[in-house]
DNA sequence: GCCGGTGGCGTGAGCGCTAACAAGCCGGGT
DNA sequence: ACCCGGCTTGTTAGCGCTCACGCCACCGGC
């Protein structure tokens, strides 16, 4: 019936304007209500309030992220893996963010080179994020980051423990130093290792601190079996350490790796830990069930998240400008895949 | 020197105005660059983006999506986890999605009860995502996503078979007929269930379908030992089963269960396969070293992904409108963990 | 009575972009 | 010569919000 009026767009999400209108009052006094400043009248509050409920209203972000020039957008970037220790972190940081009040925004990449980071970063500056996580774990990740524009503040994750920047990290040196002296002191000779990627940088942390540790005990520094970080490379590392009646103690750089040694143990009957006493690093939630129940080293990765969140945040909001940089440490956690050497 | 000139903010993001400066042109015309609009010269095309390159320019996603009204967004709803299922899907779609230029917002949950998952939703939709994919695997979840507004997209992953709307899920009872019916051909007189938290529709399909087979098959259906999805209750299952000499073969609602039952059986003296066969679910990619290699069924977590991607732009396109929905059938893997039963 | 301060609110401009229209230009048909 | 239509480009008006002001009423102190 109504085709004279003026131009009404219908079925459109009611906007702040919608509202003010509703309310009686000018849309900036909305704006002030929402964002909480505290010169508004109770009164008027609760009738904007009121009008807000009614109309089923809900601020435009974009529009507020246009105005201010700033957006509640974490970008992180992440590989593509299913791989524990990055899974449980990412996860993790996704939680503490979320609880903070900012959303997160993931791209994954296919492979971590240098274009990939670069593109995957270059996409959350154009979303104008407000922060940028990066979980770098090799080589190449941490180069391309080397780039980056420092226009937006971005920590990050298993990085480069050496790089300038910051970063947040678990002492990967510290947990070997864990496991090759838990080995060390059951009463091995020595300890042999499996390692991870050699361009990881957790890999290489694990291998430094096992042979500084070798090192100082004044033990003999076996060579190390290079392994990537699936069972299947532990087995075919483990085949090989089966064969060799020498090999008492194996730190393996991570469960999966210790998961699949442990098999090659088993099909060549050599007893864990009777024979060989076998640590693993990651602590995932099936290591307490494998055969034997597993003895790992445990990185916190919640801690990991939410230290990288706060730091993230920190620097975002510009209290902190200066390179900074968080090492977590992890623990040992004893099961029964170590014990005494057998008794030549 | 320069302190009568008009205001020129400075150190500011270039935006489409100060390119078209540059270029000779009116912002309008670099839109049209940018947008790939066809009627553009192309000398006046390459003198704009000559002068994106020189300015660095990157458009402004806020601005965009405020004049459009549109985003490039994806919301996803995830429960806080690091089971093997949920966190492959999510990864596989974050993927996928940026292979096809959208942004994909995670948002984690703690728990999946009706609350949270409402605010997740909600959240979602004030930052005006396109779409919203929601990894609902249990009843709570998906009732709230009942009462969920449709005035965005919306897919279930991983959700309630039986309800109405939009889902894509793999077919759990299909993969449990095909580990029951494994078990049953090699011998076995019937089969054991392992089976998932009773409120998530996965361990729910997997009961159906292993209970059917065995009806089907006239085998007797023995009483299902309830878990969640830990190794840790697989274990607590598996010893109990370990001491019934009647148990010869197992179906595990998951890998994790079954390793934990592997082990469980390991301690109490029972051979795998040799006195009791077991199959899991998921195929996880450490199966394979399982002590023995375990037979289990893979859900292809890549597809299910792509697929919920493409349903998903489907109806934000606004191509499809009704109730999709869209099965994954798994495969068996065989391995080493199934056997004929011992001959009595 | 006047005056400065302050709480409460409205006004206008502008964030960077797209959509819709308008305008100029060129060539071909009549 | 004229007109018409397509290509190319410019102009204008928003999208929904925040920020910087400015206005008005009210209060206390002189």
């Amino acid at each position: 019936m109504d085709h004279t009026s003026p131009p009404v767009r219908v079925n459109r999400d009611p906007a702040m304007t919608d509202v003010a209108r509703l309310a009686g009052v000018s849309h900036q006094t909305v704006s002030r209500v929402l964002n909480g400043h505290p010169n508004v009248r109770e009164q008027t509050r609760l009738r904007v309030r009121a009008a807000i409920e009614q109309l089923g209203y809900r601020p435009n972000r974009a529009a507020r992220t246009l105005a201010t020039g700033k957006s509640q957008l974490l970008g992180v970037v992440a590989q593509n893996s299913t791989l524990f220790g990055p899974s449980s972190l990412l996860a993790a940081f996704e939680l503490a963010a979320t609880a903070r009040g900012f959303v997160v925004s993931v791209r994954r990449v296919r492979v971590l080179d240098h274009g990939s980071i670069a593109a995957a970063v270059e996409h959350h500056r154009e979303q104008r994020a407000a922060g940028i996580v990066v979980i770098a774990p090799t080589g190449a990740a941490d180069e391309a980051l080397a780039e980056v524009p420092t226009d937006v503040p971005v920590v990050t994750v298993d990085g480069d423990p050496e790089r300038e920047g910051t970063l947040v990290t678990v002492d990967q040196e510290a947990g070997a130093r864990l496991a090759t002296r838990c080995l060390l002191e059951a009463g091995h000779e020595t300890v042999w290792h499996v390692s991870g990627p050699a361009d990881w940088f957790d890999a290489a942390g694990r291998l430094r601190g096992w042979q500084r540790t070798l090192e100082e005990a004044g033990a003999e520094v076996p060579p190390v079996s290079q392994a990537d970080w699936s069972a299947a490379s532990g087995y075919r590392a483990g085949l090989m350490l089966a064969r060799m009646p020498e090999v008492t103690a194996v730190f393996a750089a991570n469960d999966h790796l210790a998961l699949g040694i442990l098999r090659a143990m088993h099909e060549r009957g050599r007893s864990v830990p009777g024979d060989v006493s076998v640590v693993g690093f990651d602590d995932v939630p099936e290591a307490a069930y494998f055969i034997p129940p597993l003895t790992t080293v445990r990185p916190d990765f919640d801690t990991v998240a939410t230290e990288a969140l706060s730091v993230l945040l920190s620097r975002v909001s510009g209290e902190r400008t200066g390179s900074t940089r968080s090492v977590i440490t992890p623990t040992l956690v004893e099961r029964d895949s170590v014990a005494a050497p057998p008794t030549a």
